[in-house]
DNA sequence: AAGTGGTCTAGACCACGGC
DNA sequence: CCGTGGTCTAGACCACTTT
């Protein structure tokens, strides 16, 4: 009814004005608000608790009620980027080196995750990933063969593989559950990355989901700890279970 | 001291009644707790629902609070935790040591970060972090004294410092910007976390925003490779950037 | 001191759920 | 129907910031 679009034709209202407003810009006092819009000053201020929850708004006692600067607090959500659109992100140019390509019968670990029967063929791909021409990760990726028919290995070389997956089988990739470590290389792994043995690095497990529910991909990538790293925005989200035991 | 907030002393009381209680057990009618505990029955009710939305309660409107059943669904977006709130989720106990408590000048780089003029005071505290009473990491972290007038980093021994900065100081903490790679540990650092020398690590740097988008925290942490990963889950990105508008 | 947001109050009425 | 939580109100007073 009219009493819960109270409240929403109000918020509607004030995005107008903050829209309309710069930002760093100054709204009028509550009570004058309140007023403006024949409410409540109480209703006014959960309107606007939650607009400065939502980081457009900044309260400060004593001072008033601005526009937040769209600049810097606003959060970019931390999105699932392959290899190649991760660096072109960063202004790297990314590219391949296919080390080699095999099928495996899947173990039971890998049966599970990817929910076939034990001993399904899995294609092993295990790559270089360069940015710029110098080495940057190595990445061993697997997925299901009877998904893929005629799938070309070869051609990861130079496209990406969320993109043939995507555009060639389409399979629409829904999201990925990633897990991240540190590590320090293996002799061999040292060579192929370039880089001293024993240097540190990241590993990023990777189990890629596709909007069917069914997985596509398991990867497993070591990064370079001297020239990448992980950036992510998160919210604040209270789901703590903290009980101040004082 | 000026008078303790209702909400904080309420809220201490619910919890008791939430532990009291069994799971899935009713709690009374607003109305009547709101008598009980000498309140208004909206002081009461934001109460509840802070309780609410972090997970404690479960509120029907026509049937009654109840105590939220502990056993959640495993659907876990990546959140901003706190080291306590983090080990805690991981069915750890955390404890905490503190190294050094330190008053420093902000630098340059820092004093950017906090929006605060190079020079200002900062409170530095390194503190060793345990779980289950093992070392799990080593975190540095700088604070902006002005904004925290009283505050007892001891404290900080037994106690988050986001319930802290919540509770206490009322600052409501809206996100973080954190940037995670993988590094060897110096000599230094490896006895502090009881591992070998050039051990690998996860270097978690961490700035912090309150929804005033003030910058609250700064601190980088380093996480023994062998018993901490990072968990995510992520969306594939459909790039969209959604404004509230409509 | 004036002005602003922050907290709290007592009470009204609305919407939903169950009896 | 009654009892529950959900929304809204008008006003009082508090705490902080600025003048």
């Amino acid at each position: 009814m009219s009493r819960l679009q109270k409240r929403e034709t109000l918020r509607q209202r004030l995005l107008t004005i903050i829209q309309h407003q710069g930002e760093g810009s100054k709204l009028p006092p509550e009570r004058e608000m309140s007023e403006r819009f024949g409410v409540a000053r109480e209703t006014l201020r959960r309107c606007l608790e939650e607009l400065a929850q939502e980081g457009r708004l900044i309260r400060r006692q004593g001072s008033g009620t601005f526009v937040a600067p769209q600049t810097q607090p606003w959060i970019k959500p931390f999105a699932l980027r392959s290899f190649t659109e991760d660096m072109r992100s960063r202004g790297l140019v990314p590219s391949s080196r296919v080390i080699s390509v095999a099928e495996v019968q899947a173990a039971a670990k890998q049966a599970q995750k990817f929910k076939v029967v034990p001993g399904s063929a899995l294609i092993e791909i295990r790559r270089l990933r360069l940015a710029d021409g110098d080495p940057m990760a190595l990445e061993t990726a697997y997925l299901v063969r009877e998904r893929l028919p005629g799938f070309d290995a070869q051609r990861l070389a130079h496209e990406s593989l969320y993109e043939i997956l995507e555009r060639e089988y389409r399979l629409k990739i829904h999201s990925a559950s990633q897990q991240i470590e540190a590590t320090v290389l293996t002799n061999e792994e040292a060579r192929w990355l370039d880089v001293a043995p024993f240097s540190p690095a990241l590993v990023v497990e990777r189990q890629v989901i596709a909007t069917t529910g069914e997985a596509v991909e398991y990867g497993k990538s070591l990064y370079r700890a001297d020239r990448y790293s992980f950036e992510l925005d998160v919210m604040r989200a209270p789901d703590a279970r903290g009980d101040g035991g004082a």
